[in-house]
DNA sequence: ACAAAATGTCTTAGCGGCTAAGATGTTCAA
DNA sequence: TTGAACATCTTAGCCGCTAAGACATTTTGT
């Protein structure tokens, strides 16, 4: 590998702060128009970017919060109408969490305007240019969920 | 501009969103490791991120929590050794909140950890195609800031 | 088949942080 | 100089979180 100058690197690490730290006020901006508070907003994501339906101990675990904390969690999303308890027929002790809203960019104007953005800044790019960037983007993805999320 | 197909619009979505979920749940590892709740991470990297000492009353706006909420955290963070108040010598009302941490990097594991991973990624990609992400990147945060953050 | 252990969710008590309103101290303007 | 504006802090009340245990269901061992 070539010779990566230390700048370069204080450049990129200045982009992932200030992208962290963008996306941190992107999720409180998706919550409060939402009507959710950050919590209730950041389980709901998770329950759309799972496969099928979550159980509730599931989320407790992905979420961090206690089982306790979920079902209040569960009680105000149930509530707002945006998901539905459903009892898993093959274990009755389980609840799954079935999201009953559709599509998920109709989730209010700030994916609206993230979308579009996206949209803007690509549109600055040639397709191998496009290449690289997606290239990136799921090495990036992968790459820190293994390394810093799944420790 | 060329013609983008549907498909790579949605498989970008796909890793912003992924990015935006790992994000949050990254800021969550830092605070926890810092012994800090999320919303004292929030305020002290805005702190940091900021070219000089920040009053109380602007971590407010930025953070969107109000006064009363902004002295407690100051409180517990200066309890914690991360920033000391310093009366403004010029106007005496105002509180500066000084960061009395020196280098970022230091803020523990996940950090390193990041740090690391965004390395071992960039690794993978020669110098035109570094540029070529980094003029993403740059165009990226300042395009979200602004259509999606300043309203 | 039955009892005991394990599992998944819900309930409750207690704690701590948040908001809103007002108190306190400082600066600005007439 | 005095009243208005401003910046922060204090306080009361509310709400969500954790921890512990209750309840219902499933699994295990005999």
């Amino acid at each position: 590998m070539f010779n990566m100058e230390p700048e370069v690197l204080e450049r990129f690490t200045w982009y992932m702060r200030e992208q962290s730290a963008l996306t941190v006020m992107f999720h409180a901006r998706v919550a409060e128009q939402m009507g959710l508070s950050a919590t209730d907003e950041k389980c709901l994501d998770l329950a759309m970017r799972a496969d099928g339906p979550l159980t509730a101990g599931r989320i407790a675990d992905l979420s961090g919060l206690s089982t306790g904390a979920v079902t209040g969690v569960i009680d105000r999303l149930e509530r707002a109408g945006y998901v539905r308890r459903v009892r898993d027929p093959h274990d009755r002790r389980k609840v799954l969490v079935e999201v009953t809203v559709g599509d998920v960019d109709k989730f209010g104007e700030p994916f609206e305007k993230a979308r579009d953005s996206m949209v803007e800044v690509l549109g600055h790019f040639d397709e191998d240019e496009l290449q690289v960037i997606e290239r990136y983007l799921k090495l990036q993805t992968e790459t820190f969920r293994k390394r810093v999320i799944d420790t």
